[in-house]
RNA sequence: GCCCAGGUGGUGAAAUUGGUAUACACGCCUGCCUUAGGAGCAGGUCCCUUCGGGGGUGGAGGUUCAAGUCCUCUCCUGGGCACCA
């Protein structure tokens, strides 16, 4: 057969003129009635806007050519779709192209934009231009602006002091994303780190709700728990550490620290503070080492955040002549300033308990301070678990381990009834002290009378079921390690040694006995290298007072309440910084007056637009304090002396409120519309790139959020599902860069295989509702365009009338599209483009076994392709669509578009099919039935006796078991 | 280090959510057609097999009549957070 395609150029180019003059994608947002006359239900289906940086590439086709795919499907289902787009059109290039080559930033953003409509509409995506926004336009950021005061006016944005990143060799503030390993990503020099008085968003007032609210959102949690993170919640509790001087005077000032575990605080044993904290200028006088403290101040001023927290090896200085007191031992314990301490974070101090926090346990490590342990982890004897319902018993105990040098052996007891080995044990009596205990056991049980304490080796809580009592047993126990002093040995109680006689055991005997200690390897690694690492888990308080032998979690509020502290909840979530010491950005719409005091600009003077008399040479300074203009127009409207907000606004503001400018997008008497707010909020479907989980997505539900409470936007959430694409790498399998030479052009692409194909196959790569990553291969795009060639040449079997061999098949025809049709539909639904293809390929591949095939059917087909290739299934539908007559006959005239037609076979009900069962003996496979869905199991059982080995079976155990799932299995068990 | 998500043919991936593992496609192999093939068409393609079957979803156990799917442990890969007390 001679090779038969269709020329894409033509087709594609024709289908978009005629989708154009048809307007059919202009969404009328006040609401459309279908042909019944019932009004169609809204769908807001939203994708990330883009950034216009010049010319579009493969990321951009996987980001709005597969919403399209849902777009067209939903039209079809019957909804009044919203489908925009616009441009984020702010931002940095822009004025690197300005640096760099002297460009005019607008000039540039505008072409780029040019360009990048028109590669776009190429995609055949069935975007609503009619309502473009382009964020750097004045009609647009006016607006920003006019937010940006609300929030200012009802404090929620606020200025304050903060460090930005600063180069300078390029003498400019970089972005955070600017700075690799602290230096600057242009010129590679060391980034320095200037404090500047700066504008903040209060996000971090709105943490807890947008923690909350996320529980309700039907989004993937590994999409919440990445918000989650962000925000990063923790409970705790703030503690009051005074602060006393050389001669133990107090000064009248205490460190307050954060601390998440209150219940560790009888073991904090000295106390740190950031460098930057305040209190250290405070303590300064009274400090004996100031100039060493100085000089660690400034060398952490210095480093970056990053390098701070890269160097792990942890640094700092004690500050001598003053002390702190733990507020729960009294004990005087020293203070430290050093940088593992963050001063952005909860007070900027924290108490240090080494044996419970690993950074602690460095710093103490290091610095040669106290460890103490306050918390007994807890053992469970896995042999002799606690049983439920029986009485427990709590006891202190000790565990001894004691050792004889000579020899080198350990003193061990085996007990002659349960066979096992433990070393010596028992229990505390009333009113004795531990070490007493363990010494009065040794001799009781061993006879040995003088032993020498080496060491404490810690504590632990076992729990274990005590057969001989009944009972089960909570054993506090504290390990101790012994010297043998002599021999001398008492004689032993007979009924001691009735239950176990001491032994002598190396240590490779001991390691080999698997010692009856749940905690053994606990406390055995101690002996042999010391406790090398901080236990953080839960556990029974030790060493902690009055809150002895309680368990952590539940004695943490009694501990904060005794030590006067108060619980508090602590966000890792950082307020938003919005200042941008950048020219093409919006304006933040502030002046100051002659005193310096910073005023919202009335709402008459918005747009407070971009000067252009702007050097953009960096210089350190904001380009807008260059521009004479801003001066004069802030002069002239506010009066002499006030000055103008040199500053802009961080463009992730202008991307947390576009979505409700779509809605309305040239209204000049409000942000938007509230009645087509009401309507179409929150946005049914966003569709966007991981890189956003935390931030932008962040960002759009605070100001939602902010702008509920202020009642100028009716919801609270503004996106109520939210879908991750996942990423086009290179066919090398690499993430596509030009310097790598990997990159896929689309236009390339598109001009040899046509659109349709490359959407086609961008669906058909993996599916579009998980953020995998996908290599390219060119095969496949051919691939696609084969099977779109391969529809293209089935309309060759159209039948004209109806023959004989079609009339049989069509309640074949009927069942197979009404199949595809549900199963296409779900697919879509839920973003699994690539199985909906694949289906739609089956569906093909069996149409093309036929001779003939019914006109209507091949209509259908073609509805269901539409959403997939548009251009291809609108050229179809001219020569064989609605325009055609019965007769399959083409007629030139063809007025409506396929793409608004409605999706074929909803609700229609696919008979009941002959289901195959399988037929199994032992769950293997050794036949298979064909019976109604809900056929019985006599049925069943009867059809599966033509398999022989079945009849044979029944025939030998006619009482085997039988399994039977209808539609299913039948499984023979025996 | 912590928190997620995943590991299925040579490759991208399917699997009605516990019920025939590998649909669909790429690649590869064979054949047909062709002056030709980077075109088209037809067939084959998890492994072993004594052709009866047997094994197989990163690895080891477990639950079940039945496990890619559930449970425990473990090893890799990708993503997020990271001195956040």
């Amino acid at each position: 057969m001679a090779k038969e395609t269709y020329n894409h150029y033509e087709i594609e180019e024709a289908a978009r003129t005629k989708w154009d003059e048809l307007g059919i994608y202009e969404t009328n947002l006040n609401g459309e009635t279908d042909a019944e006359g019932a009004e169609k239900d809204p769908y807001y289906l939203l994708v990330e806007f883009p950034y216009p940086s010049g010319d579009l590439h493969t990321g951009h086709w996987y980001a709005y050519a597969m919403p399209d795919i849902y777009a067209r499907y939903l039209r079809m289902k019957g909804k009044n779709v919203l489908f925009p787009f616009g441009f984020d059109a702010f931002g940095l290039p822009a004025e690197n192209a300005a640096i760099k080559r002297g460009l005019d930033p607008k000039e540039w953003t505008y072409a780029n934009m040019e360009n990048m409509r028109a590669q776009i509409k190429r995609m055949g995506a069935s975007f609503d231009w009619s309502k473009e926004v382009v964020t750097c336009e004045p009609e647009y950021y006016k607006w920003t602006q006019w937010l940006f005061a609300k929030l200012y006016e009802h404090g929620l944005a606020e200025r304050r002091e903060a460090p930005v990143k600063w180069c300078p060799v390029d003498q400019t503030v970089l972005a955070n994303e600017q700075v690799i390993n602290g230096h600057c990503e242009r010129c590679g020099s060391e980034v320095e780190e200037k404090i500047l008085t700066q504008w903040f968003m209060k996000i971090t007032s709105y943490a807890r709700r947008l923690l909350e609210d996320l529980e309700v959102l039907p989004w993937r949690e590994e999409i919440k728990d990445a918000q989650r993170a962000w925000i990063g919640e923790s409970e705790g509790a703030r503690l009051q550490f005074p602060v006393k001087d050389v001669s133990l005077e107090d000064l009248g000032v205490s460190i307050e620290v954060f601390t998440t575990r209150p219940d560790t605080i009888f073991g904090a044993t000295y106390v740190v503070i950031a460098p930057e904290h305040p209190l250290l200028d405070t303590l300064m006088p009274a400090v004996l080492n100031a100039s060493e403290v100085e000089a660690y101040k400034a060398a952490t001023e210095k480093k970056t955040e990053r390098e701070r927290s890269e160097n792990k090896e942890k640094t700092g200085v004690r500050l001598e002549g003053v002390h702190a007191y733990n507020p729960a031992t009294y004990d005087v314990v020293p203070i430290y300033v050093a940088d593992y301490v963050l001063g952005t974070y909860g007070t900027g101090a924290v108490m240090g308990v080494p044996a419970h926090d690993e950074r602690d346990f460095e710093f103490a490590t290091k610095y040669n301070l106290p460890k103490i342990e306050v918390i007994a982890p807890v053992f469970f004897d896995q042999n002799n678990m606690p049983l439920e319902g029986k009485e427990t018993i709590t006891r202190n105990a000790t565990i001894s381990i004691v050792h004889d040098a000579n020899s080198n052996l350990y003193l061990c007891l085996k007990w002659k009834q349960q066979g096992w080995t433990t070393f010596v044990t028992g229990g505390v009596d009333e009113g004795e002290e531990q070490l007493e205990a363990a010494k009065r056991e040794i001799l009781e049980e061993t006879g040995y009378k003088h032993v020498r304490l080496v060491r404490e080796l810690g504590h632990t809580s076992s729990q274990f079921y005590a057969a001989h009592k009944d009972e089960n047993r909570i054993a506090n126990n504290t390990i101790y390690y012994f010297e043998l002093e002599n021999d001398d040995q008492e004689e032993i109680d007979p009924r001691e040694l009735a239950k176990h006689e001491p032994v002598w055991l190396t240590e490779e005997e001991i390691l080999a006995a698997g010692m009856q200690h749940a905690e053994f390897m606990h406390f055995w690694s101690r002996l042999k290298s010391g406790a090398s690492a901080a236990t953080t888990g839960d556990g029974i308080l030790v060493n902690s007072g009055i809150f002895d032998g309680r368990e952590n979690r539940e004695a943490m509020g009694d501990i904060i309440e005794a030590c006067g502290g108060q619980r508090v909840t602590q966000y890792r979530l950082r307020d938003w910084l919005v200042s941008r010491q950048r020219y093409w950005g919006c304006p933040i719409p502030i002046v100051y007056d002659p005193e310096g005091n910073p005023h919202a600009i009335p709402p008459e003077h918005l747009p407070w637009t971009l000067p252009t008399d702007v050097d953009f040479t960096p210089t350190g300074k904001s380009p807008l304090a260059t521009s004479r203009e801003l001066h004069e127009r802030v002069e002239r409207i506010f009066g002499p002396g006030w000055t103008p907000e040199y500053d802009t606004l961080d463009t992730f503001v202008d991307s947390s409120w576009y979505f409700l400018r779509y809605l309305d997008a040239f209204n000049p008497e409000a942000f938007s519309d509230d009645k087509l707010m009401k309507e179409w909020m929150p946005v049914d479907r966003y569709s966007g790139g991981s890189e956003h989980t935390t931030m932008h997505l962040l960002y759009a539900r605070f100001f939602t959020k902010a702008l509920y409470d202020l009642a100028l936007v009716p919801v609270s959430e503004p996106f109520l599902e939210r879908f991750n694409r996942g990423l086009i790498l290179g066919p090398d399998g690499q993430k596509m860069s030009k310097s790598k030479g990997n990159v896929i052009n689309p236009d390339e692409l598109v001009q040899k295989y046509g659109a349709d194909a490359v959407r086609l196959y961008l669906a058909f790569i993996g599916p579009y509702n998980e953020p995998g990553s996908y290599p390219w291969n060119l095969d496949g795009v051919e691939a696609m365009r084969r099977f779109l060639d391969r529809i293209y040449r089935l309309s060759a079997k159209i039948e004209t009338c109806a023959t004989a061999a079609v009339n049989t098949a069509s309640e074949e025809f009927t069942r197979a599209f009404a199949k595809a049709a549900a199963k296409i539909a779900s697919d879509i639904e839920r973003f699994k483009f690539n199985t909906a293809i694949s289906a739609l390929m089956v569906l093909v591949r069996d149409l093309e076994s036929f001779e003939t095939i019914p006109a209507d059917k091949y209509r259908d087909l073609l509805i269901l392709l539409a959403p997939f290739a548009p251009h291809l299934a609108e050229h179809l539908w001219e020569q064989y669509g609605a325009g055609a007559d019965a007769q399959g006959e083409v007629e030139s005239e063809t007025t409506t578009s396929v793409h608004q037609t409605s999706w074929p076979y909803q609700g229609v009900q696919i008979e009941d099919e002959l289901a195959t069962v399988i037929v199994q003996i032992n769950s293997k496979k050794r036949g298979e039935i064909q019976l109604a869905k809900e056929g019985s199991q006599e049925e069943a059982l009867a059809l599966a006796r033509a398999i022989p080995a079945i009849a044979d079976l029944l025939e030998s155990k006619p009482d085997t078991r039988v399994i039977y799932v209808p539609g299913r299995i039948l499984n023979f068990v025996g």
